[in-house]
DNA sequence: AAAAAACCCAACCGCGTTCGG
DNA sequence: ACCGAACGCGGTTGGGTTTTT
């Protein structure tokens, strides 16, 4: 049984939008406010696909969208957001008020990929894709590819790997490595503080300030997804079978350590060791990274004050 | 000046996740 | 617990614009 598609694709428009449609849809969600994307159209009497609709609102037509001139200070949290995150991008445009991960897409394909990586700068376009599919693959674009490749293997990563793809395994560092014992997370306090995070009790501002500056950064991330990169001892692994924290150990999975007392919530051999043998990522650059990324934002919040 | 190539970004598409009945 | 609808996300495409030849 296929996918039922959003919505009938007969009679609708599509492509660039009219000022007409985007004065009908403006004035709709003014409104009505936003939601309900299915019935929007009809009920705005635009002739558009909802999912359209929602996109042209959240990407161009929202008041408090911030366009173009991307700053120096935000492209380069950018890159160390996706340095963190990977292609998040809508956590990434989570972190940049008024852009959108659309926006911070486009800008890292076009922009920021060719500063980071510049040997992996293989441009993408219609007609260039296009001959490209005309001729047979040469030597030279195969290796190419190879060298793409390596280089890609090659660049050191430090992403927090917030979504398992599929895969819904946690990985949690052995604790016995020094580097483990980072000072950010080392006492009980501070975990407590992550387990609040987590239960996404709002913290007023002052406990917040008692509370390690990353964590206070990382309060409105997924803590789930977050925590795989922090280490693990008795008191982390009782969190974990506590209700509150219990969820990690959902759908099944299977929580158990490996020879070096790392804990895994899977039950996926393969997958422990390729995870394990992916990059040399430690928890001490995670740590570091995180550490700096929320000063990084923290000086940017008082800058803006 | 014209054609081709490269660039840019809005919009589309399909899939995974969440929500509500 | 299950299922379908709605939503949200990230990858990709298409076409307008700019730059190069």
């Amino acid at each position: 049984m296929g996918r039922r598609p959003c919505c009938s694709k007969e009679g609708l428009n599509r492509g660039a939008w009219s000022a007409r449609e985007d004065k009908i849809l403006t004035d709709y969600v003014t409104a009505h406010g936003e939601g309900k994307w299915r019935d929007l159209p009809k009920r705005a009497g635009l002739k558009r696909c909802g999912k359209s609709c929602r996109l042209r609102w959240l990407n161009y037509l929202r008041p408090d969208i911030k366009r173009g001139n991307i700053t120096e200070d935000e492209e380069n949290l950018i890159i160390k957001l996706h340095s963190l995150l990977g292609n998040r991008w809508s956590l990434i445009a989570g972190r940049l008020p008024g852009r959108t991960d659309n926006e911070i897409k486009n800008y890292w394909n076009t922009n920021l990929s060719k500063k980071i990586m510049p040997q992996l700068c293989i441009r993408r376009s219609s007609k260039g894709k296009a001959e490209a599919n005309k001729l047979p693959a040469t030597a030279d674009s195969s290796s190419d590819h190879e060298a793409v490749t390596r280089a890609a293997a090659e660049q050191p990563t430090f992403l927090i790997k917030t979504k398992a793809v599929r895969c819904s395994k946690v990985y949690i560092p052995s604790p016995s490595s020094p580097a483990t014992q980072h000072e950010h997370l080392a006492n009980n306090h501070q975990r407590s503080e992550l387990a609040r995070c987590n239960e996404n009790t709002p913290s007023s501002a002052s406990e917040l300030q008692v509370a390690d500056p990353a964590c206070c950064f990382l309060e409105d991330f997924d803590m789930e997804e977050l925590i795989s990169g922090f280490p693990v001892d008795d008191a982390f692994l009782q969190l974990c079978v506590d209700d509150d924290v219990g969820q990690f150990t959902r759908q099944n999975d299977v929580v158990s350590t490996d020879d070096n007392g790392s804990l895994w919530f899977c039950d996926d051999d393969a997958m422990q060791d390729e995870f394990r043998g992916s990059d040399g990522c430690t928890e001490s650059q995670i740590a570091a990274e995180v550490e700096t990324l929320a000063s990084l934002i923290d000086s940017e919040e008082e800058h803006r004050e």
